[in-house]
DNA sequence: GTTTACCCTGGATCTATATCATTGCGAGAG
DNA sequence: CTCTCGCAATGATATAGATCCAGGGTAAAC
C-alpha cells in the first residue's frame, strides 16, 4: 500500500552543506533554522522503474530531486497513459501535498535517483516565519506550470519527427552533449503521444544519419544544428 | 504598444458587493482591507478577439476573469500557435507578474469578457498582512498546473474525434447544456492540435448525428452520454 | 548452457488526418 | 441591391503514422 515500502532511506542528511542548497527550496533560510531541517528531512533513494508515489496517494511530503529523473505520469479514463512532465535535480514534486490534496500522478524514476524527503508540516512551519518561503513556492509553481506549457506546445504539436527532435534537443546540452541516457522508446512515446514503433524507427533513422549516436553507456550525443533544423522543419 | 490601449475599462469597481467575492482572490480578506482594493482594481471589458496581454509584456498586474472566456496562446518558434488554456469566470491569470516575469502568453478573449485587473503592488501589500491570501495564490496557481495537465492528457492524446468529444464535454454542464457558443474551427483546431478541416468535419457529422445542436445564439447543447461513449471510443 | 522475457528494429498494411481546392452562406460595405 | 470577405462545410488526394507482425539482440532466470 505504501508507496515508500520498498525505498532506500537514511535520516540525519546535511542539509547545511547540501550542495543543490543554493537552488534549493531552502535557499533563504537562516542558517540556525536548519536544525530543523536536520530531523525532519529524509534521503530517498531510488531504482530505475521504482514508485515514489501514486495517483490518489494522501500527500504527506514534497520532495526534491538531487540525482536522477523522475517522470510524472498521468492516465486516461480509458487506460493510455501519458508522462506529462520530467523532473530534473532540484525541481520540487509533489507540491499539491501542500494544499491538502493527494497526488495527482504516478512518480516513477526514469533513472537511478535520489530525493529528499521534505514534509508538509515542516514547511507549513518555516512557512510561517519565512515569507520568502511562500515566494519560493510560487516561483516553483510557476516552473512547473511553464514546463507543462512547453510540453504543450513542443511534444504535442507537429510531426512525430519534430517531436522527437525537440526532445533530444531539450536532454542534450547546447553543445550537443548529454548526461543522461535515451529514454527507451515507450517512455519517448508517452513523452510525445505517439506510437513506441513510430519513436523506434525515427531514433534509429537519426543514428542512422549521424544526428545522434550513443556516447558511453549513460549518454548519448548529437548534432544540434540538424536537430534543430528537422525540429522547425 | 500599450495592449490595454482599446480597452474600455472604469474605476471605483464596488469590490465589497462583487458577485464572485466568495470565489475570488479576496475571498479570506478583512472587510476593513476592502477600501484598498477600491482605489486600485480597475474594471476592464474586452470585445472578442482583443488583447489583454501579449508575450513578454512586462507584468504589472494579474486578471480575474468576471464573465466571458479568454485564451492563452503560446508560439513555436516557426510560427505555428497552440492554445495552452482557457480561463472561466473566476480563474485568475497572469500570475507570473507576481514573480516579476514578462507574461508568458498572449491572453485573448473568446468571447466579450469582462475582469477585474489587480495590480501587483497591491497583491504584495495585502499579502504582507494576510498569509492566507499567499495559500489562496498556490491555490490557483495548482488549478493553472491541473488545467494544463488536463489539456496533455485529454487534448494531446487519442485520435481526433476522441478529442473533439472530449472538448465538448468540458465545455458543457453535466446536463449536456452549455452557456458559452461553439468556438470558431480555428480555435477548436489550435486547442486540440488539429487542423480546422478536421475540427470542421467533426463538428458537423457530430451535429448531423444529433450529438450536439444549437441552442440559441450562444449556446449549445449536447448527448453527454454519447459523447462520452466517442471521447473513451 | 539453455531458456525466457523484453526491447529495439523493420516490413506490410491500413486508415485517420493533413493538405489542397471548391462551394455555399451570411454579414457588412458600398 | 450587389459585391466582397471570411468562415463553415465538403470533396479529392496524399501521406504520416497507427496497427499488426516477425526477427534478432541482450540480459536476467533457470
Amino acid at each position: 500500500m505504501n508507496a515508500c515500502s520498498s525505498e532506500l532511506w537514511e535520516s540525519g542528511t546535511d542539509c547545511q552543506n547540501c550542495s543543490l542548497r543554493a537552488a534549493a527550496l531552502f535557499a533563504g533560510l537562516a542558517d540556525e533554522q536548519f536544525s530543523l531541517l536536520h530531523d525532519a528531512i529524509q534521503d530517498i533513494q531510488l531504482g530505475p522503474d521504482q514508485e515514489l508515489y501514486r495517483v490518489g496517494d494522501a500527500g504527506k511530503a514534497v520532495y526534491t530531486l538531487r540525482s536522477g529523473l523522475l517522470k510524472l505520469v498521468q492516465y486516461l479514463p480509458d487506460g493510455s497513459r501519458r508522462i506529462v512532465r520530467l523532473l530534473r535535480p532540484a525541481d520540487l514534486t509533489g507540491l499539491e501535498a501542500l494544499l491538502g490534496q493527494p497526488y495527482q500522478h504516478d512518480a516513477v524514476a526514469l533513472q537511478a535517483a535520489t530525493l529528499c524527503r521534505i514534509p508538509i508540516d515542516l514547511v507549513n512551519k518555516l512557512g510561517a516565519q519565512n515569507p520568502s518561503l511562500h515566494q519560493e513556492l510560487m516561483r516553483r509553481w510557476h516552473q512547473a506550470l511553464s514546463a507543462a506549457d512547453t510540453w504543450l506546445t513542443e511534444f504535442s504539436t507537429g510531426t512525430a519527427r519534430q517531436r522527437v527532435a525537440r526532445l533530444l534537443l531539450r536532454m542534450a546540452d547546447s553543445d550537443g552533449t548529454s548526461s543522461c541516457a535515451l529514454f527507451n522508446r515507450k517512455d519517448m512515446a508517452a513523452m510525445l503521444g505517439i506510437t513506441t514503433e513510430t519513436a523506434s524507427r525515427l531514433i534509429a533513422e537519426f543514428k542512422r544519419n549521424g544526428l545522434i549516436r550513443q556516447s558511453g553507456p549513460a549518454g548519448f550525443s548529437c548534432d544540434p544544428k540538424e536537430l534543430f533544423r528537422v525540429a522547425a522543419d
